[in-house]
DNA sequence: AGTCGACTTGGCCATGTGACCAAGTCGCTT
DNA sequence: AAGCGACTTGGTCACATGGCCAAGTCGACT
């Protein structure tokens, strides 16, 4: 029979697999700070509260907890409060309000944008982890798409081309514009022409027919 | 009185700004081939045909080759031979044919970019280094606006936005498809994606009257 | 020819890193 | 209560790296 379950910030004992947890949380918060350079094992077990042995017994290598790290949730980007869209507004207003929220989500956090360029770097250079960067970006890529058509749904809009492409290309101008703007770190220029994407992107879309007022038959 | 120039590679004394530049060139290549991580300064020695006690003769430490590696053309991406350019042709199709000519550049040295991408990397996370990617981006922005101006020139076309915004746009455009592709590696979705950019930035253009008809006064 | 300074070389050092291990500790199960 | 297996811990190892140096070598100018 399994005892009442003792508390866990004071038992000595951690599963191995919640102590996997605490590591990558800790990693991230090491290489956000101060870059994954600085992210060494004793870095990270020191920032999780936890002598540097613990980390080989939790990871066979190093190795793994990158891509521990990079198999979770590392683009944040998309992940924001979906943006009042307003059916009867124009198409180019609506787009610039989501495009914006989503820069929101970067410009809050910049230190995940910086961090995700360093892993995706490293595992494009380690044949181990060089499998990662492809899987991410489709996850990335899907999650956008499914964005895109919840808007367009909700804006009353229609994309004049396949969402997949249609997403990509936001995809795109966004990463664009967040690589420029980790060099220049010029937030109005990064949302000037975030907004000039979306007069552009605006251009691929059609606004629904309202059926309320020519209800089908 | 200078003597005759001794045989360049015969002589055993090289003058240490060459053998800087030797050594730059060795860097790259090495982080071209294996990735910045690989690039110690052994290795760099070693690919540079020299002992290791030369680096620290040139170099007074390893951030001074960094730094020179960042000042120097790592941008090369709008180095390309210019593409042929049809006054007569749609604005679209010109525009597609100045973005692959770019494109093309970035694929025939994907290494490069990715080169590129870590040494930026390093240097946003380095204090001493700070600046020089934002300096790099002006510089790169600077050539895509004069890029762009020569291409509208060209084309006979005029942009129906400032120059630099358009610029701007381009720059996050092929950076965003480039840092997409860097992942996937699927040369035929980037290169759609950008068709698609170009059919967007012809939005953004008017062709000029053609004066030839209708002479002034 | 002689001298002086620029260049060359190999070796050395302190430091930090990922990895490993063996002894110890805890707590669940029987 | 006794045992056993999962977890804990600090120490240690081999190794690579950036940096430094002192003795040696070359070659241009006087």
């Amino acid at each position: 029979m399994v005892s009442a379950p003792v508390d866990k910030t004071t038992k000595k004992h951690i599963d191995a697999d919640t102590r996997r947890r605490m590591l990558v949380a800790a990693a991230l918060r090491v290489m956000k700070r101060e870059g994954i350079a600085a992210a060494t094992t004793r870095a990270i077990c020191a920032e999780a509260g936890m002598p540097h042995g613990a980390f080989h017994y939790c990871f066979r290598s190093k190795q793994e907890l990158y891509a521990a790290l990079l198999a979770t949730d590392i683009n944040i980007t998309l992940d924001v409060e979906w943006p009042a869209v307003d059916p009867r507004a124009e198409p180019v207003e609506n787009l610039r309000t989501l495009l914006r929220s989503w820069w929101s989500a970067v410009e809050t956090d910049p230190e995940a944008q910086l961090v995700l360029s360093e892993l995706v770097n490293l595992a494009l250079r380690d044949p181990e982890l060089g499998e990662l960067p492809a899987w991410g970006h489709r996850t990335y890529l899907d999650k956008a798409v499914s964005r895109v058509d919840h808007f367009a749904a909700e804006a009353r809009l229609h994309l004049t081309i396949d969402t997949r492409a249609f997403a990509e290309m936001v995809v795109a101008a966004l990463g664009g514009v967040i690589d420029s703007w980790l060099s220049h770190r010029d937030a109005t220029t990064a949302v000037e022409t975030l907004d000039g994407f979306a007069g552009l992107f605006a251009t691929l879309t059609r606004p629904v027919p309202d059926d309320r007022d020519h209800p089908p038959g």
